[in-house]
DNA sequence: TGCTCACATTCCCATATGGGCATATAGATA
DNA sequence: TATCTATATGCCCATATGGGAATGTGAGCA
């Protein structure tokens, strides 16, 4: 029942909703969250580690960068989410996050070419 | 965007899910959810005037009493309550209050017999 | 009219939350 | 080894939250 209602605690955020509707469709690091969202980098972090201990979220190091994925084990809290990604029509913020994201690869991409 | 967040803030509180997943089954005066569940009266009407205010339940008067009933109208909203609902068993607590409230009708025909 | 009962509201307290900011850490690189 | 750079953590503040307790309100009844 706990982990229940910390799952809805964790979904009424939006700045964590946003970072979860990212991840829903790709891995990304810190610095790529930070850079789509506009969000402060420790608050990103501080969200994510708040996903990752309710295992909502997993991390993985690759090089320099720390990349996070979606860990999905629960089959409510995955129905919730994709019900929320495939609306995204109705969530601007959302839908504008995900048109950024897609530049997101291409942002390492040039730092590692600026070396 | 700031519904969505909200509905889950709703749904994020246990003394809430409680009250919801009676009302996904019958309608419930507050002395009943009272009854059943144990908590406070003025708890009961505070969380139920919460819900309220976001649309999700609606109330009605009937003589002394006035009854809540959900009002579900958001589509998402009601899948996740049906599922939680229907999972009934991996959640003790709302288990427990259901098969109490199946007495809860009882209990106002108490009262009025033994006026 | 005054009382009773069901319900609502208010006040107070302890705690949780999110953001801003500064700083710590740890892996990569020179 | 010393230094970047990406990420994590700690501190502070304003605000929100939930519960307890007391009190207010309003409909039905004596």
């Amino acid at each position: 029942m706990e982990k229940l209602t910390n799952y809805f605690k964790l979904l009424s955020d939006e700045t964590r909703l946003r970072m979860m509707a990212l991840l829903y469709h790709n891995e990304f690091c810190v610095c790529q969250i930070t850079g789509i969202t506009g969000l402060a980098q420790p608050n990103v972090s501080k969200h994510l580690a708040r996903l990752r201990d309710m295992g909502l979220v997993k991390d993985q190091r690759k090089e320099q960068y720390i990349f996070y994925s979606l860990n999905l084990e629960d089959e409510l809290f995955e129905n919730i989410l994709s019900a929320i990604v495939n609306n995204v029509e109705s969530f601007p913020v959302l839908k504008l996050d995900l048109e950024k994201s897609k530049a997101a690869a291409i942002y390492i991409e040039l730092k590692e070419a600026n070396k």
